[in-house]
Order: C-alpha cells, then sequence, then structure tokens
DNA sequence: GTTTATTTTGTAAGCGCTTACATTTCTTAA
DNA sequence: TTAAGAAATGTAAGCGCTTACAAAATAAAC
C-alpha cells in the first residue's frame, strides 16, 4: 500500500510540473526547463552543448527537467543563434543506381554518428537542376555539401565558397584537382580493362557506355577504354560504341546491337555493372556462350555481378568506403581540421569467368 | 562611348551598393535588401511568401534587390518565426535494397516539386533505432515524417501526435489501420503466390523469407504463404522454411540447402526478388533447370526480375506510385487538406518462366 | 468632395536559442 | 584568514525572420 501511495506522488508531482510549465500544451522551450529546474537558460544551453562546464549536481537537475518536460530543442532557434544547422546535404544523380545507394547509406550512416543529418537531393544526372538543388541545400542552411563527379556549373562552387560552406566532390578522383574529393580515377581505372582482355589475346572490341554528356565518370571511362585500346592499336568504328542510359534493358539492347554487326566483337568491355548485367543477361536469354563466344567485363562490382553465371569480370570500387572517407572529409572540415583535400581510393580489376581469351576456331 | 559610360555607371553603383551594404561581405540579410529597395522588411518578406499581395512595382524592386544581393534567406530564422521548416523527414530500413531506393527516389523527387526537402535516415531494421531516428528528425523540426511498415514502437506516434507531426506508413496497407498508410496488403498479396503454383500441380513447397523479427512486411509475407498453403492442404515443416537477410549470397545459400533436402521441393516461394534472384542464379550455377526441375517465384520485381533466364514470376509492386502517394499525403496534410487516411495500391501477380507445371518425369 | 471600405505598407514584438560579458561562487596559496 | 585567481552561473543582447496590428494609400460609394 505504502509503495502504491508513493507512486501517486510522484505521479501528481510530474502531472503538476507539467500543468504549470506548460499550460497550452506547447512544447516545452529552453526556458521552461531552466524555470523546474531553478536555473538560467544559459546553464540549460551549457548542459547540453557543453556538459562539462556545468558542475554534476546542477547537469542532472537539469537533465532531469528535460526529460521529465519532453524538451526537445528548437533546430531552427539554435541554428539561428549558432550558425550551425547540423545538417549536409548531398546531390547525387539518382538513387536509381546501386552504387549511389551503397555510397550513400555510409555516408549517412557517418554523418549521424558524428550528429549531422543527411539532406538528400537527386540531380537526374543534369547539371542546371543540380544547381537548383545546391542552391536549395544552401537556403536550406547545410553546414556542408557532397558532390557526385568532378565537373560542375562554376557557380555552384562560387554560391559555396561565397558562404564558406565547406564541399566535397566524390565518386571521382584527380591529383591536380582543384577542389577537395574523394575518389578514384576513372579515366586509369578504366584503362585496365582493354589491358586485361588484349592480354588475352582479343582483338575486336565494342564498348557499351553511360550517356557520357553530363556525366564525367562516364565519360571518363569510355575514354580511358578507347585510349587503352589505341595504345595497343585497336580503334574502335562508330558503331561498336554503344552510349546508352543506366538500364539493365539498355544493356541488353546495346549486346544484341553489337553481336548484330557484320563482324561482332569478341569482347565487349561496360562502363557499368548494370549495363554489364544487361549484355550478360542478353547472351544467356540468346543462348550465346560467355566467355566462350563472347567476353563481357563490367565496372563497380555489384553485389549481383559476383553471382551471375558466368560470374562477372568487372573493377571493383570501395563505395561503402568512399561513403565514409566523404563523411569524414566534411566533419572534420567543420571541427576545425584541414584533412587532406585529395583521397585516392584503390580500385581492383576483379577476374572472374565473364571473360577468357577468344574462341578462335570459331 | 555613351553606352559604355552608362554601363560604368551601372557597375559603380552595384559595387558601392554592395559595399555600403555589406560591409563585411556576409551574406545579405532581409534589412539588406529592404534596405536597397526603400522598403520595409515586412514587404519583403511578403514578396517572398505571398507575392501577389504586395503591388507589382514594389516586388519588382524588391526582386530586383535580391538578385543584386544575392539574397538568400536563412532558414534557420524561417523555421522559427514560421513554425514551418519545410522539411520532410523519411526513415527507411536501408537504401541497400533497391526496392527502397527507387520509392524514396519518387517521394523525394514530389516532395521537391513542392517545395519541401527530404532529410533522410536509415534504420537498419532495428526498430530502437528507428525511435532514435524519429527522435533526430523531431529536433531536425521537420514538419512530417514518412516510415516503413506498420508496426513501430508506440513511443514514435505519441511523439508524433504530440507535437502534431503528420506522418505516414509506407510499403504497407491495413483496411483498419489505426495510422495513415499508403500501400498494400502484404499478407493477401503473398497468398496470390501459392495459389498460382499449388493450381500449377505443385505440392512440395518450400519459402526463403527474408528475417520476419522486427520486419513487419516480411512477417506479413511469410504468414500470407504460409495460410495459403494451409488452406490447400499443405503444411510446410521447420527445414522447408529459411529465413536469412536480404542479400544474393543469402537466397543461393538458402536455395543450396533447400535442393539437398532428402526431399527437395518441387517450388520455392521467395519473399523478395533479391531473394529469388539468389535463389535462381544458384540454380543456375549448380546447373539445376528452372523451371524443369524446380519452380522459383519472388516478390517485388525489381528491374532484374524480368532480365533473367528464365524470367522471374514474381509479384509486381508499384513502388514509385507508392513514394508519390506517400508525399502527396503528407503534403496535402501540411497544406490543411484532409487527404483519404489509408490507400490500398494494387499489386499483380507477373507470372513469367520461372514457374511451370512440376515435372512429373523426375 | 466627402465618407467609408479596401488594399497596401510599415512598425515592432516576438520566435527559442547561443554567447559575450558581468557576477557570483569556489579554490588555492600566501 | 584573506586576497587573488579560477570556475561556475546569470544577464541580456542579439541571430534574421514572420506576422499581428497600426497607419497610410487607394478605390468605391454616396
Amino acid at each position: 500500500m505504502r509503495i502504491h501511495f508513493y507512486t501517486c506522488m510522484i505521479t501528481y508531482d510530474l502531472k503538476t510540473a507539467a500543468n504549470i510549465l506548460n499550460l497550452a500544451n506547447k512544447p516545452a522551450t529552453q526556458g521552461d526547463v531552466a524555470k523546474a529546474a531553478g536555473v538560467s537558460t544559459a546553464t540549460v544551453s551549457r548542459v547540453i552543448n557543453q556538459p562539462n562546464s556545468v558542475r554534476e549536481g546542477i547537469r542532472l537537475q537539469v537533465q532531469m527537467a528535460i526529460t521529465e518536460l519532453d524538451y526537445v530543442a528548437d533546430a531552427g532557434a539554435r541554428a539561428l543563434a549558432s550558425k550551425r544547422s547540423r545538417c549536409i546535404g548531398a546531390v547525387i544523380p539518382t538513387l536509381a543506381n546501386a552504387i549511389f545507394a551503397d555510397g550513400i547509406e555510409a555516408f549517412e550512416s557517418c554523418l549521424n554518428q558524428a550528429g549531422f543529418s543527411l539532406m538528400l537531393t537527386t540531380s537526374g544526372y543534369d547539371s542546371q537542376h543540380e544547381l537548383t538543388q545546391v542552391k536549395t541545400l544552401i537556403e536550406r542552411g547545410v553546414d556542408a555539401v557532397m558532390l557526385v563527379g568532378l565537373n560542375h556549373d562554376p557557380l555552384i562552387y562560387k554560391l559555396l565558397q561565397q558562404r564558406n560552406i565547406p564541399y566535397v566532390l566524390t565518386w571521382a578522383y584527380q591529383r591536380d584537382c582543384l577542389h577537395p574529393c574523394v575518389g578514384f580515377n576513372n579515366y586509369e581505372a578504366a584503362k585496365l580493362l582493354p589491358v586485361h582482355l588484349t592480354s588475352l589475346g582479343h582483338q575486336r572490341f565494342a564498348i557499351i557506355s553511360g550517356i557520357s554528356e553530363a556525366n564525367d565518370r562516364a565519360l571518363d571511362r569510355l575514354n580511358g577504354m578507347k585510349d587503352a585500346l589505341l595504345a595497343q592499336g585497336i580503334r574502335l568504328s562508330k558503331d561498336t560504341i554503344i552510349e546508352c542510359t543506366y538500364k539493365i534493358e539498355a544493356g541488353r539492347e546495346a549486346c544484341r546491337d553489337l553481336l548484330n554487326l557484320p563482324s561482332p566483337p569478341t569482347a565487349i568491355l561496360c562502363s557499368n555493372d548494370v549495363l554489364a548485367a544487361g549484355a550478360l543477361l542478353e547472351c544467356q536469354a540468346g543462348g550465346i556462350k560467355v566467355p566462350d563466344q563472347v567476353s563481357i567485363a563490367g565496372f563497380d562490382d555489384l553485389a549481383l555481378s559476383a553471382n551471375l553465371t558466368p560470374s562477372l569480370t568487372t573493377m571493383h570500387i570501395p563505395f561503402k568506403l568512399m561513403g565514409q572517407l566523404s563523411a569524414q572529409y566534411l566533419i572534420d572540415r567543420l571541427a576545425g581540421i584541414s584533412p587532406q583535400a585529395q583521397q585516392q581510393l584503390q580500385v581492383e580489376l576483379r577476374l572472374r569467368h565473364s571473360t577468357a581469351a577468344p574462341n578462335n576456331q570459331h
């Protein structure tokens, strides 16, 4: 009985406190907490932002009041007074491509752990829309911005620099890049695929590429492949280079067209695993043996790629690490640390079973 | 010459204005714009928020000043004064699964068009982490919240209702749901798969399911399949139901285990296309003919599914539409409109080539 | 040309927080 | 014990915007 009674007392006290301080049932403010804890709002603010600067007794009192009143700090007011929103913005081309999804997942997770939130927008591979999105993010007051790729409307840089907003470019790297970037050199990485396939003895090549206009990664990969082939004395004709959207169906269609050529290629280089998977699946559907009749190589190393039959030879990219490192770069910048501005990640050619020496019997 | 001179004058004027109003090179405030345009800050605010309430001449003057000074409204101050952040939060399990990526892409795109920004967080299928993320979003001052699935920590609802923050549940639907939801009935949809396969004559079934604990969609699908089989007098033994993570490798492994059973199933039902693709690819890798030796059915209809050989029989879900409708629901709620609280979407069984009558010769 | 209703604009009071600075309290050393 | 220094706390001034309300300008009605 006594215990029951005691419990009732506590309940009553809490209700009273809530009623007195929160008459209109509005969310509690810092002032309410201060009153409940018998301190000033400055102390409440310190308990939240620099707990060590408040003596333990008072700190506990304040924290109890916070819990009791379900106090949640108002983000707008904090941002206004502190000039920090604790939000970081990102503009990616699309979420539909798994490589962005994976990278962003890691990016968000890192931000989250550091107390930042992610504001995510997509550009749909349209640089003008990307500019609009960056403007939106700036209006939203993000503390920093992540972008994909190296080439962007110069106005984007101007706006960000004007406002002193840190930013980082990802999914790409260039040693002498004027901007902070975390990624790998798409051009150099792409060169490795033709090297592998020519060393197997291939001579007749084709390329299935993403749309290289308005996508510097796709363009770099395409140029890397073409240049590496040129270095071996192989020049591709127009009809053996197909640019298409990053859709599996587009990869299939491109592959079909290539194999219907008068002199079909013995090796198809794809600048993306989605396209490569499409090509491979088209061969499967058409009864064409890979790699016996045609070798197929991809780029990105999606989860799917290793599980296809035959498994796909492709360039492995550490997307998760890339997301983490780019998040860390921005977090460090905002913490006043000056991390290395250009960070190059290692890529690795994964030799699997979709590539082999050309079958000369045919 | 005159034109040149005139041009110089303008340039000079602009510079002067910039210098006078923006001495410390800080971003221009509403006050700066007001001064430059010779009006009060209230008028500037109106030009931005209710342009029609300002006479054209003055409006143009203000807009010119805004452009001239590169004025961008401070989001924190706006949020503080107006009690609206124009941000909407979403908590999804993960971006790694393409079905979420596609839905979120559509969701974000809708929000964007309506002038809202997306704050995205992930829960990793952990309901306590989901609660944390919702709290974070509330702290960030989001105007509304989107959640995935029907089952959530009750505290989540309490917090949102307390603060009068509209929310919507997606990827699931229930007629008598206590909360607004946009989606489909996972249980009923899942029932259709066994119906299809038993009608083909299958008797020996197995199920590869996602982890049903802490994932109501997976649980509903699993129960739907089990119940539909029971209705046909088929009861599955423990070893023919495998729960695993949504990874292609996990699907492969599960499939391998099932086919090694003393009396292997003639039909494998998967609660997700990733798992179904894994199963299919495992069969391919192991030389097992689908659907001759075993039928495989999936759920979700990923872009990949129709392109596998054989193409995958699966339940098509309109993810894009789901993202759009859930965004629209929240936008309407915030606009004061009361949209229908429970919206059911049509799913459709796509019969393709991975399912067929069991081959009784074997 | 008034008077009245209507529309447009300005005034100024916050919104809820952070933080420089002032004040108080606690330590420490003489 | 006391003075000086260090640490903890309070006071109050904004941060940049929105929005009642007041005031002024315009339109409409007589």
